[in-house]
DNA sequence: AACTAATAGTTCAATCTTAAAATATTTAAC
DNA sequence: GTTAAATATTTTAAGATTGAACTATTAGTT
């Protein structure tokens, strides 16, 4: 497809974005989670710890709203954060069908270690764009990703 | 992360584009696979059959290098394509390493039917940014992205 | 109160994805 | 020419990911 597709201008205008917005973001994600690799973690654990640090404890719905995965993909995910202490779930007692996920002492601390080296990462990666491009990068991606929250 | 890390305005802003980035990247993947899913190919497999049909036979290595994946992906990827007969393996005869990619008269049949279709629905979703914006983002994309071929 | 809808989470089957170890084959070096 | 290094693919183990079917619990209807 992309480059190599005879259509109109206007559509093969639109699959070299796509082709290039799928570059982009699976060149750094693969580079993230090379890095997280080193920390034990996968992106997605990462990012289950990084919403529950931040925002507090959240039902595995809200969670899954937040992160745009399925219900199936973030009992997995905590399942096997919940494996290694660095979550736990707790029913909720108004309603007992929610379980609430909580970060555990051990999964603030590793977080906190992880989350500057991370931020660092990100920052430097990023960086192949300039202030102005950045914000300018924002703006476009906003328009096509469901925006939450 | 993202909007709720507190770090330096340059932090800020590399978390936030990178967010952004993901997320767009995510919606857009989202939608293909649900409209690819009609047709029972997930997009692994619809770009693996894309790629043979506009450049012709290609080792699993030069798959994997032009898909960005890696290796055993390409493995697991054309055992599903050749079960369902799309593609054939043909090893190569000066380096019996080797296995060529072919796309069968079946493979071909099955892509021309869904490209349009595909093209169609990806030109309709990037349609959300106009072509100035469109080639905007090509461009900064593509300083992100890791530049194949 | 009893029945039905809706909601939260789990399980399942399929596929994707990776890194690392193993296999087969080729190329380079001695 | 035989050994060693490099290359292409496969296998394996672990986790990601989805949609669909299923279970438990709650809320709404009559």
């Amino acid at each position: 497809m992309g480059t190599h597709y005879k259509g109109s201008k206007k559509e093969m205008r639109a699959l070299d974005s796509y082709i290039k917005l799928m570059r982009a973001a699976d060149t750094i994600s693969s580079a993230v989670n090379l890095s997280l690799l080193k920390f034990g973690l996968t992106e997605s654990q990462f990012n289950v710890l990084d919403a529950l640090y931040h925002l507090g404890p959240l039902s595995q719905k809200e969670l899954g709203f937040k992160l745009l995965k399925s219900g199936g993909n973030i009992t997995m995910v905590i399942d096997n954060l919940e494996k290694d202490a660095y979550v736990e779930r707790r029913r909720g007692t108004e309603d007992r069908r929610i379980f609430f996920v909580h970060l555990t002492k051990k999964g603030k601390k590793r977080l906190e270690k992880i989350l500057p080296v991370q931020v660092n990462f990100i920052t430097n990666e990023m960086h192949r764009l300039s202030k102005t491009e950045q914000i300018e990068l924002q703006r476009l991606c906003k328009r096509i990703g469901i925006r939450k929250q």
